[in-house]
DNA sequence: CGGTTTTGACCCGCGC
DNA sequence: GCGCGGGTCAAAACCG
């Protein structure tokens, strides 16, 4: 194709079938039923040549679009695999801890989200599984994570706002309490503490789901910009249509 | 200047 | 009822 000499996306037409809608082609082919006459030449024979010409064009256009859609559809197969294996991972890493420390006693205090992780394992069962419906409709979904860091940052994506720190008992690194930035609109509180036993791992406790889209990172934008400036320098290197109006 | 962090005070639930 | 301990508030400080 002449006309995308410039332009440095790789085209496979091999791929995928095309499916061309007629009032797309007819869109194309009464534009070129405006051409000018052009001397050496019946104006039949011009309105033949510009409109296989449009018609190529479209041709790999859409293939492009295909493959590309394509592409997509592999890296998200690919995120999807990766998300459940890491799921699948997590919830072991929390059934093997639950099982491990069992045997120790309950707090004596209140059973709350405060108590000390380590020891909550009938808790953080009930929070991972969620078995219990009628404790599900009352409470605010709770996950925990372990999380082996240096400071009390934990890039899990989300923006949270710190409204509070408190040192708790019996353990010497106080405790950190998160809001998303999105509250009041979004519910979820998060709080961060360092474990007693291995001070290098962060206990992540979770509350609630957001009811937002995650926060897109900036290199995100960036390569949005980029896929929108390919499409629009492809654009434009496709003849316009208008010029002969 | 607006958003975030810090930190002391306050609130509330639970055990005694 | 009182004290303890976790959770939250809110004003001041901080920061980009």
């Amino acid at each position: 194709m002449g006309s995308n000499n410039g332009s440095s996306i790789c085209l496979d037409l091999s791929i995928g079938t095309l499916q061309f809608s007629n009032s797309c082609i007819m869109k194309q082919h009464n534009k070129v039923n405006k051409l000018p006459l052009i001397h050496g030449s019946t104006k039949m024979e011009e309105k033949v040549i510009y409109s296989s010409q449009i018609e190529a064009e479209m041709v790999d256009e859409m293939n492009r679009v295909v493959a590309e859609n394509r592409r997509l559809s592999t890296m998200l197969a690919a995120i999807s695999e990766r998300h459940r294996a890491l799921r699948a991972q997590v919830l072991e890493m929390m059934n093997s801890t639950s099982s491990s420390s069992s045997t120790k006693p309950a707090p004596k205090r209140r059973n709350r989200e405060g108590s000390l992780p380590y020891l909550e394992s009938v808790n953080a069962s009930y929070k991972v599984n969620c078995s219990k419906e009628e404790v599900r409709e009352t409470r605010p979904r709770i996950s925990r994570m372990y999380i082996r860091s240096d400071g009390l940052v934990v890039k899990d994506g989300y923006h949270w706002r710190k409204y509070g720190q408190k040192v708790i008992r019996d353990n010497p690194y106080p405790r950190a309490y998160f809001r998303c930035s999105f509250a009041p609109v979004c519910p979820v509180k998060k709080k961060v503490q360092r474990c007693t036993e291995d001070h290098s791992v962060l206990v992540v406790t979770y509350e609630g789901e957001h009811n937002h889209v995650q926060p897109l990172p900036v290199y995100f934008f960036f390569f949005l910009l980029i896929e929108l400036s390919g499409l629009s320098l492809l654009a434009m290197s496709i003849p316009s249509f208008s010029m002969f109006d």
